[in-house]
Order: C-alpha cells, then structure tokens, then sequence
DNA sequence: TAGGTGATGGAATACGTTTTCCGAGATTAT
DNA sequence: ATAATCTCGGAAAACGTATTCCATCACCTA
C-alpha cells in the first residue's frame, strides 16, 4: 500500500466526477480569487457533496499558510487553561483553524522538547502560557528556538507577564496582589501567612511580592508577615494549613494564598482543625475559578479576566503583523464572605 | 512569495550541509529501517542540530501515516474533559503525536460540522466524547459522516455509552446510578428529586433512569420521586434547588444530582435558604470532580475512573486494529458528609 | 473588420517529505 | 577466482493541493 490513508477521495476525484480540471476544481473549492463560470462551479459543488470531499490539511498547509494554532501549557487541568483553551478553540473555529494543545508539565526540558516538537506543525501561532519558568531560565535554548521558530514566520504569544521579547498577555498579578494585600491590612489584620506555592514561578512569585507591598503599604510589617512555600495544589494548601493550624496559629488572623486552589486546600484544612473561617481567621485565594463562589464560606479573592486575555492572545495570535505588544489585563478585587474585619487588637 | 512560511530551513538544506542525498538525510531524520554508515549518520546528526531543523508535519503526514488525535467535545471547559484532553495529550506526546481538540457546544449542527473540519486532519483517530446527542439523532448525517471518515482509514473512539458501531469507552451510569438509588432508599430516605440535568442527553437520561431503578428496589415507589429538568451548570442546580426551597421541599428529604456541578449548585441554594444538608435534606452528586470533595459538606457522589477510561480511549485509538470493542468502566460509590441516614418515620 | 482586452479553463509545477528502484561496491560461497 | 548475495547511497517518483503560466474565446473599440 503506497500510502497510509488510501482511497481518501482526493481532489483529484472531484474533478474527475465534475468532468473540469483539477485547476478549476481546487478553484471552487478552495478560496480562490479567480472566478469560475456558474455551470462549472455547480457540477464541482454538487461532485464535492457526494463524494464527502474534505480538503487534506497537510496538502493544503504546503501551499498556504498553516491552519493550526498551538498551545503549549504546563498543565491542561487547570480551570484557567480550560478557559484559554476554550477561548481559543472558539477563535480559531470562525477562522477555519485548528488548535493543538500540549503539556510540558512544568519541567523545563520537557518545554523545550514540546515547542520543538510543535514546531513540526508550523502553527500560526504558539501560545505559551507558563508560570513555571522564571524569564532567566527561559533565556537560553528556549528562547533560541522560539526564536528560530519565530524566523520561519510564525508567532510568538505569552500568556504571563514576561519581559521577553514577544506578545504577551500578562495579568497585573503584582499591582492586584498589593490592592489584596492592602485591603487585608486595612480591615484590621496584623498577622499573616502567605501560602506561596512553588518557588521560582514567575506569577505566584509577582503575586507574594504584592501581597507583602500591600501589607506594609497597610501598616503590615515585614516580621509579621510569613512566606510559606509548598507544592501548587489543593494539597499543598492543605498541609500549609494544617500545620499552621496544629501549630496553634500563634496569632495569624489572615491568610493569603496565591491562588484560590491553594485557598480551597487551605479551607479544608482550618474545617477540619476546627479553625472557623472567617471568625478564627481570614482566608483570601486568586484567580476567581468558578469553585470560589461554591464553597463555604465563599472565598474572597481576585478575579482575574481570563476568557478576554485568551481572547486577546488570540488576537494578537492571528492579528496584522506589527510591534511587539504586552497587554496587561487588570485584576479585580472580589470581597466575598473568607474575610472579615477585625478590631485592631494592639499587638 | 511562493510560499508563505518562506526561508524555513529544510531537508534539502540539512543533507546539502551535510554534503549527502535527500534520501540519506531522510533516512537518518525520519525512523526508517534502512541503515546508515555510521559516518553519514554523524555528519547528518549535526547538520540537522546546527541548522535546528524541525521536520515539517504537513509534508511528512503526506507520505506516512499523520500524527495528529482529535477530540471533539461539547465543551472543553468541563474538568472531566480537561482530565480526558490531559490523558490523550500524554499518551500522545509519548508516540510523537498531536492532539487538537475542538469544541461543539452541544449543537448538534455545529457537531456534525466540527467533525466534518476535523477530518481535514486526516487524524489518525477521532475521539468523540458527547453527551449531548442521543444515538438516534446521531445515526442521520453524523453517522455518514463518521463512516466516511472510519473509510479513510481513521478510527473512531465514543467515550460515553453508545450503541453506535464504534470503538467505544463507557461508563456504567445506570449501574452506579442504581446503586447510589439504593443506597439512598436504604439509609431511610422516602422521598426525593432528582435534578435530571437537560432533555435529550445520553448520559443524564442513563443515570436518571438507574436512580429511579435503584430507589425502587429499596423500596421508594414511582410517586414519591420526582424529576426535575434544567440547564447543566451550577446554576442550573441552583435553580432547582432554590424552588424546591422556596415551595417548603414538601417532604422532600433527599435531592440527587445527576452530576457533581448540578450538586455544588443546588448545595450553595440550599445554604441560603437556610436548609441544612444532610441534616434538612440529603443530597447527592455524580462524577466525583476534585471540587466535591471541597465542599461543604463533602460530596456523596459516584467516582468515575476518568483518567482511566481516557488513557483507555486513546489504547482503542492506537491499537492495533481489530473488532469494535466496547469497553465499560465501573463507577464507585462514594458516601461523605452530604447524605445521613434517617430513622424511617411513616409516612 | 482588425486588433486589443479581459475572462476563464487546463497543463504543469512547486511545496517538503518518504519510499521505491537502481546501481555500485563489498562480502561471502563454491 | 568467479558468481551470487548483501549493503547502502543517490536519483526520481509520489503524496494532494494551490498557483503560475499559457491558450482560447468572447467581447469591445476604432
């Protein structure tokens, strides 16, 4: 069998059955710009029709350009990803293109062999949305083959504040973490615990940074005020909180997790303890995923707009060649029922 | 310009740099069984990693067999789906395949539609998940479809249940329905609803069905139940709930969710209108997602080994060829916080 | 009526790979 | 020592589509 997929009906076919050449034929079905004669553009229609003809992809992708647009993600599990993944399947779906999704699982060698890997597809565009990957490191091979990817006339987006040399989309994680943190110092906290999650991610790392800048800005000072690191899960959270909880709190009013999946953890943990939130202590995630609003109590956090940044990447994905843009998209602070005010007990 | 992805370094270019034929670099490059001299091999080698060539998929797909799965889903936001996509992109990634994933919001017309632009893809395997398309409506067009693209020598894979002639990975949803029925008739419950989700899906049809079975058979007769139809989301749950709320439950002390999300929904309802659950009434979800667990109180619910039976999907996809088998994947029951038992008070 | 012009169908080529086919040299068997 | 076999590099064909040329024909203008 010389070819794998055989008896694929091929253009070829249709132009057969239609009685036109195969000039014509790939003229009506394709989108050409050459006008074809009503008679003939009917029989090749209708010949199309009945033999199922679908255009091959690959075929179609060495003589235009590429109908696919990558998404490379640490972890397509995540709500978050689900909402960029859905914003940019519903772009690409009007637009006739396909998207392809690939997980690096945050190791870098890993996102190093999957962009090269996806490179193959020669997609449109690579959106790349990691938060495990602290700018530095991406610096080397990484960013020489973005690079060479880049040259072979694709496009570069980054889902995540970057200072690299390409699209991107970030969140003001820092300036939306500090509002966070400022409003907790300022409802009368003056102990707190950040639960940070892993150390060397760009995005979680943004996100303490603020915290701490809001807290002080709220008359929170440094000693105060405890980093803790632990794997980014909803076990993470959990054990974060269930050793503060067993260490007794030793005073801590409030904590801040980097994202509402460790809050969650968290707040399984401080049920369990018997630690009630918000009255033993405050509790804050970010993010916004749809859990926070389902939980008990709700969860007050940061909402951030993530179906119009994956719509955006898309738009700077699939827009008119032009200079490197970074979009910043604004967080929102959602004051739900995990926090409450405290009287300033004077410490 | 001749071609829009221009200057992209080709095999041509490796095997001129290195100063051998097409075919050699070929056979070095691609995984052929021809052998190479170990000296044109190396000079090959480093051509290819000097120049960072990245073999073009679109030609390769032309001449073997192509490397990309396709999952078409409803909706690719829900988390049993990112669970699924994660499994697929895994076993992919190992085999050097791609995995695109498109979305068909449920609309039967976009579905048929979808698959039909999928197809374009040549994709090795087609991964159907819908719950939303019952197999009547699906043995129309669809049907056609599906067979045409099987005809091309593509394998299709339903995961879901299915009476369609097609590989195809199940879960027993009337089964674990039943048993979860059952159990709830058991523990004293005598009269419930069930939040059926919406019209017309396979899926919610099966588990609706095995609940009123299994609440039969522990003794609640067809009156004393009561289906409820809605919208599947949170909110759609909420709704339900915050009714039965409203009209005084009448009795009602135990509210099956056909899935988790109706029962988070339902839960959050139930909380503001001050009913206690389980203590005013039980209640019950499906599917076991992370959030159930998150919740307060924990889920009672129906596990269902999604990884597996989306490692399992892509095993039918890729395997060898061989009769349509269908696989059935049993769901566990889970009893937690949201269900207690009731001293059978007559009614 | 002759020459120009625009419209449109078809043959051929290009895209980047893989794979057959061929031939030359090396190796083994008799 | 000669024939048979094996090994392996290279030329060329093939995959399915889009596009560039070229040829034809109708129509319009002077």
């Amino acid at each position: 069998m010389p070819h794998p997929a055989r008896d694929t009906v091929t253009l070829h076919d249709v132009a057969a059955a239609a009685g036109v050449s195969l000039a014509t034929a790939s003229r009506v079905l394709g989108a050409s710009s050459r006008t074809v004669a009503p008679e003939f553009r009917e029989r090749v229609l209708a010949a199309a029709e009945r033999l199922r003809y679908t255009a091959d992809a690959s075929a179609r992708a060495m003589r235009r350009v590429s109908d696919s647009l990558a998404l490379v993600a640490d972890d397509v599990t995540t709500p978050s990803m689900a909402i960029v993944v859905s914003a940019m399947e519903r772009a690409a779906s009007t637009t006739g293109a396909f998207v392809t999704v690939s997980a690096t699982h945050g190791d870098p060698g890993r996102q190093l062999e999957t962009i090269r890997r996806v490179r193959a597809l020669r997609p449109r565009a690579l959106v790349l949305t990691s938060g495990r990957v602290e700018a530095g490191a991406l610096s080397g091979r990484l960013l020489a083959e973005l690079r060479a990817y880049e040259h072979d006339g694709g496009r570069v987006v980054i889902v995540g504040d970057t200072d690299l040399p390409f699209h991107s989309v970030g969140f003001d994680n820092h300036g939306a973490a500090s509002r966070l943190g400022r409003y907790v110092a300022e409802s009368g906290h003056r102990r707190v615990v950040i639960v940070a999650g892993a150390r060397g991610q760009a995005a979680a790392a943004a996100r303490t940074a603020g915290f701490v800048e809001g807290l002080r800005a709220g008359g929170v000072a440094e000693p105060a005020v405890r980093i803790v690191h632990c794997p980014v899960s909803r076990e993470g959270g959990y054990e974060v909180a269930h050793r503060l909880a067993a260490e007794g709190l030793r005073g801590t009013d409030a904590v801040l997790a980097v994202n509402d999946l460790l809050a969650v953890g968290a707040l399984r943990a401080f049920r369990e303890a018997g630690v009630a939130v918000p009255d033993g202590v405050s509790l804050t995630g970010f993010d916004d995923v749809g859990l926070a609003v389902n939980v008990t109590p709700r969860l007050t956090t940061v909402a951030l707009p993530l179906a119009y940044a994956g719509a955006e990447a898309i738009r700077l994905a699939l827009g008119e060649p032009g200079a490197v843009t970074h979009v910043t998209v604004e967080g929102r602070l959602v004051v739900r029922d995990s926090t409450r005010e405290r009287v300033a007990a004077a410490g």
